[in-house]
DNA sequence: CATGAATGAGGGTTCATTCAT
DNA sequence: GATGAATGAACCCTCATTCAT
């Protein structure tokens, strides 16, 4: 009637963002097509002149996630690598205290292995992990970081941190986990690694 | 007829047991009652028998596995209580490598949040981390770990690697947050609570 | 354990207690040999002692039910028989206002087909009407009631005239056919049929 | 394959027919999603392209019901008020007799009281009611019904006759409450009423 | 007299998907 | 690009009943 088709792209990017907030809310299997259909005012067939299976669709919503957390590993601009790490770090746990972000991250991991998910979300957390390596090869170049720590080893330390923030958030056990202790175990990593 | 009926305790064992089994092959949304009677030789009214919903099995379950924890706590009998906490923490690596194991148990992390076992599994958990925290303590009595530091912060932190441990082998990354990085980061972490 | 075995005849009359209770609050459908049971403190099976079906308890509880309400009949033992039944029909009015009673009646009327209740039902109505009627015919010869009128025929408008009260109790309508309306048609009938 | 797509209102016409149909014969407890399901030639689950749930089917049939029974109010064009009340009245006795028509109506009393359907029931009941009351206030004004009497209360024992009817009929106890009784009922009524 | 274990039938409902339009 | 109708599979759960104990 009075609402007009959508261009193809558009319409994706409003079922991607309906499909992420369904995720965050009620977790991967919550996010059925009838849900992530009425969401975006449709009937649950027009979805798949968009996405070939409900499969793809929560993929495509993993990737604009793992997109998401791209945006936030460059949200700082410090040109110094090690207060880089502190300032990525302290806005991840800004961003999971602001509910809804990331959320939708640590269902993936939730995801029910039969989803077929997990493979393809564990490649993603690779990259970002490296990612983050980088920034920390970074500082060892610039003189930041001591160039005798193993800088993966050091990424997934942070990438730990960072899970254990999500988790602790999802579970609701966010007040014994809290900013504070999230704060004092990022401070142990940079100081480890910081040059003297 | 020819199956002998079972005395009410042990089928129980039996349900949870296969429950598990479920659980760390299909995760918590794959242990339907339907998988979980055929497991057992039951029709899945059957179970109604036992249980009085499938969320009571799941709790049920939950309960045995945070009871495996528990004893994984007390697998280590070493009066030092620092190197005590380094041997139970091998142990959970090593657990884990044993695919089986402890998966059930990040599952648990993974069901959907209308499964409604969230809060019950946060809950468990505070417990085990308290666990830990009280080996802290008892260290810091008997001299082995230094007394100025947060136990609550530091069992914490041990927890969030092993929970590393669990979700890196169950992305199918363990090749990556391996056995030798997950031990690094247990060293630094006894390296620094050590009393000098 | 501390209870003792009942004897036969007072775990019957337990049984169709709860039985009528149930049917009160749930309707016949809701009478199930579960809740049954459990309102005696027995399991399921444990009925089967007593009773050979489901059925046969239903209609043990008619029974009762039928002789509550002949005992409604006996409730007024005025001589004048026009008298009688305006008391026995104001009797019925201020037992459904005292909810609880009759409603396991209608229930019975209510009782699904397949339950295969309604012939017995119709068998115990047609003695009440009897019951009515023989009153009727005893004010014809003792000159309250009038000779020329049918008494079947007004046993069954009296009839009506509770079920109406009875029905219009389970729809929650009773503000509306209530007890000055119930009376009113009470009237009626009697003043048709007073000798004059 | 062969059968081709209905309309959806054809449809829907069609499940209620099916519903009233199996509601007439099995009760209201009888009508399960399986059986209409069959008797239109459909899967259970495709009933919920059409209704949300099995009570919003049982509803709409309510109120298809209703609305013969307000065909029947108007099936009478007598222009004297009393007359019409009069033909009315007869048309639901042969309508009664007419096995099929009606009874669904009482079986909608009978409902289980966990279907949630009997407050719903006392409504249209009511509206059913009133608008009997509406023909006679008519009859009072064009003089064909006495003004002293409350339309109201005339209109509930028209109804309570046509339930006794249905009840008797459902209870298979016709032949004592017979259309002979029934009509004297009737003659009572409207000889009371009519004016002088 | 009563239980505990188990069953087969059936209940209402949700889901991802297909197909004709 | 979107719909409306329909499906098959699977879901959790309740019921009356049976049988060994």
């Amino acid at each position: 009637m009075s609402r007009p088709y959508l261009r193809g792209e558009e319409r994706k990017r409003q079922i991607v963002e309906a499909t992420l907030r369904l995720i965050s809310r009620d977790g991967v299997k919550g996010a059925t097509l009838n849900r992530i259909a009425a969401e975006v005012d449709l009937t649950p067939p027009a979805l798949y002149g968009h996405y070939g299976s409900r499969r793809d669709i929560l993929l495509d919503a993993m990737r604009a996630e793992f997109e998401m957390i791209l945006d936030l590993h460059h949200s700082s601009t410090n040109p110094n690598a090690l207060e880089r790490l502190r300032e990525i770090s302290l806005n991840h746990t800004k961003m999971t205290e602001e509910e809804g972000f990331a959320r939708a991250f640590v269902e993936f991991i939730a995801a029910s292995p039969d989803e077929g998910l997990r493979e393809a979300f564990g490649a993603t957390q690779l990259m970002l992990v490296e990612d983050l390596a980088d920034i920390i090869r970074d500082g060892q170049q610039q003189g930041t970081i001591r160039e005798d720590v193993d800088a993966a080893q050091i990424a997934w330390m942070l990438a730990c941190r960072a899970w254990t923030e999500d988790i602790a958030s999802l579970m609701g056990i966010a007040e014994h986990w809290n900013r504070g202790r999230s704060r004092v175990m990022l401070d142990h990593i940079l100081d480890f690694i910081a040059a003297k």
